[in-house]
DNA sequence: ACCTGAACACCGTTCAAGT
DNA sequence: ACCTGAACACCGTTCAAGT
């Protein structure tokens, strides 16, 4: 008969990023959250309907912390940069959670306000249509490809391997091969994700405002 | 007594791809890829240490494959343009491993090259240390996330469901919350990942052009 | 409507033994 | 040096039964 349910989806997701944030992703399965929730594992297939659907609950609670604010009169440039940098806040709050980000599709109303919020300064920008497309998807290409970050692509930090340790590797490439990926592994001994990130923004701010 | 290897690389990377390719990212495990080579599971551990191996043998794989030539005489732009569309060419072309190349770091000579590849009209375009650095990451970024494309983010495709139905679904969003989100639903129904790759990395080449 | 334990077909990996 | 089967601790999920 009529049970009211156990959880709520929000104590769902906050549970299992938190198992992420803890353990990394392997840690997370359905008997882990499970027993975190102090139920049996069979209990969550009352609130999802597959293993994947933990990993969407994930993304919802990233997403969902991001914040940002816009100053009154702020130019279309400056409230897109405001909103990206939130976005980008929350998702590089979770390193875990990232690789979840780049290739989880989520459909609550979170998601969609972000989304929204990237569109509204681009269609300041005068954009519409195809333009508006093409703008918000360069600009979320870029926030979740920056995200990743120096966590995948070839100047990645090796699993357990010191940042120094990286670049030392990458210095010993032999330079007539690898000149650009000598220097910039040098560069990247004095850089951080923070400014490299505002950096990538910034190249795309002036690509917008170019072709607006 | 020292016996030769059963394998190469190159077939672990041919095979370990043709499985992901037919069957999808969970159709690889060490059995499955043990069974396609005729041999058994344990074997395998010959050649890898742990079970994420595999995922980078798929990435060295589909890395490997990126063609691309530049005229010559062409400026730095179009030398940027043409390496960046022969690698995203390359990953666009195993829709089911682009979450890998999105997540996974690997070390082999293709990636290095590719890597190389990139910054080689960036240094053209007259950046050095830092910049260099920077204009690099926005531009995999942008790869790699216009490759994750219409595959996640919110407007993502839903699993086995039609492009007609997702943009059907988003249209039918209440227009006064996310009048950007409706909007972008309606262009996507005449538009393709590749024009849309094309018209981001305009975008990203106008930003570089104009802070060079 | 929602909860739950037993059971099944998988999985990565350790170990010990082979050549 | 490289190959391999048995065994172990996990995993997602089906099923049948409970309230």
């Amino acid at each position: 008969m009529g049970r009211p349910p156990k959880f709520t989806r929000e104590q769902l997701q906050a549970t299992a990023l938190a198992i992420v944030d803890a353990h990394g992703l392997e840690g997370l399965s359905m008997r882990t959250l499970a027993e975190a929730l102090g139920t049996g594992a069979m209990t969550l297939y009352n609130y999802v309907a597959v293993r994947e659907d933990l990993d969407v609950l994930v993304v919802e609670a990233v997403v969902a912390q991001a914040r940002w604010d816009i100053a009154p009169g702020a130019g279309w440039d400056d409230e897109l940069r405001s909103v990206a940098r939130g976005l980008w806040r929350a998702v590089r709050a979770h390193p875990h959670a990232v690789p979840l980000i780049l290739t989880r599709r989520s459909r609550t109303p979170a998601t969609f306000d972000v989304a929204e919020a990237l569109l509204r300064p681009l269609a300041r920008s005068g954009r519409s249509g195809r333009a508006l497309l093409q703008a918000f998807r360069a600009v979320t290409a870029l926030i979740t490809g920056a995200a990743q970050g120096e966590l995948a692509g070839p100047l990645a930090l090796q699993a357990g391997e010191s940042a120094a340790a990286t670049i030392a590797r990458f210095q010993s490439l032999p330079v007539d091969r690898y000149p650009g990926l000598v220097e910039i592994a040098a560069a990247a001994a004095g850089s951080d994700a923070a400014s490299e990130f505002e950096a990538c923004l910034d190249m795309l701010v002036a690509g917008l405002q170019a072709t607006a």
